[in-house]
DNA sequence: CCCCAGGGGATTT
DNA sequence: AAATCCCATGGG
């Protein structure tokens, strides 16, 4: 069991950060999440300024929750109207986790047309079955399957983790990362748009999926995924005019490019404040 | 039971 | 380029 005390110029939530739906191998169970991630089963827990945790070093946690990443000054770069202005008031302290690319893409390949406990369980079914046992402080987790681990399943296995018609993306992305085991070095190392497009190369990630990997594992924080939740705040908020129910790609280039013009180099950072303080979560407590 | 959720791809206009 | 349908699953 390791402590680490957290500066008080640095808020951090752990419960913000862990249910608003950016990653999804964790649950809250009493009192302690626990979770897989980068390959540590780790069990943590947060009382004010303290956190506990077992199953990873203090390294580790501080790079995850990136707790060297000065928050108030991301928060301060996005703070421009009173909408979001409210939304950071409301949900300061949570942060980005940094996911790993494999993981993550695979992840929100399982998202797309879904909700959130459906990915959980789709990802849950893939790391049991498929990934590494890890002797941990909740008994044995498993890791997120690698590349050529997931290559090696046959369809029918894959489909029977209810990917449904996603396993044939699935199943061509490990393909893909299994012969390519650089391919996340090379999105890391060009552009934004450059790498979007990359992205949006694998079968099953359009613009939603590809920004969301670009945010949550590579760091791209100018990044803006779109989903209802965010048109409709966004709209509600920012850009009365949208028309329609539906996010026509026009309509989505149209919102983030406003979001990147509007919130900075950190409009991810405002798509998640957005997101957490007037999304699903909050309107089901 | 039906409806909603609600992303990407294929097809059609 | 826009509109329409479909895909498999889970929650209300």
């Amino acid at each position: 069991m390791t402590a680490i005390t957290l500066r008080p110029d640095q808020p951090f939530d752990l419960d913000l950060t862990l249910s608003c739906g950016q990653a999804f191998r964790w649950e809250k169970a009493e009192g302690w999440w626990q979770g897989v991630a980068c390959g540590r089963a780790l069990r943590i827990r947060q009382d004010a300024d303290r956190l506990t945790f077992e199953g990873a070093d203090a390294g580790f946690v501080r790079d995850y929750f990136r707790l060297d990443q000065d928050l108030p000054a991301v928060l301060a770069s996005i703070d421009r109207d009173p909408a979001i202005g409210a939304a950071i008031r409301e949900c300061r302290g949570l942060r980005l986790v940094k996911q790993q690319p494999w993981e993550c893409l695979v992840s929100y390949i399982c998202a797309t047309n879904t909700n959130i406990p459906a990915v959980k369980r789709r990802v849950g079914l893939m790391a049991e079955r498929y990934g590494e046992p890890i002797d941990g402080p909740f008994g044995t987790a498993h890791a997120f399957p690698e590349p050529q681990a997931l290559a090696e399943v046959t369809c029918a296995d894959l489909w029977d983790c209810k990917l449904g018609y996603r396993t044939e993306s699935v199943r061509r992305a490990a393909a893909f990362a299994t012969e390519n085991p650089d391919w996340a070095e090379r999105v890391a190392a060009i552009p934004f748009e450059e790498a979007r497009e990359a992205l949006m190369e694998f079968r099953g990630v359009g613009p939603k999926a590809a920004d969301c990997v670009l945010l949550f594992a590579f760091g791209f924080f100018e990044a803006f995924p779109v989903d209802v939740w965010i048109r409709r705040i966004v709209g509600e908020a920012y850009l009365p005019g949208l028309t329609g129910k539906n996010c026509t790609p026009a309509e989505y280039d149209r919102i983030r490019r406003f979001a990147r013009e509007h919130f900075g180099e950190y409009a991810g950072y405002a798509q998640e404040y957005l997101y957490c303080a007037r999304g699903p979560a909050r309107r089901a407590a």
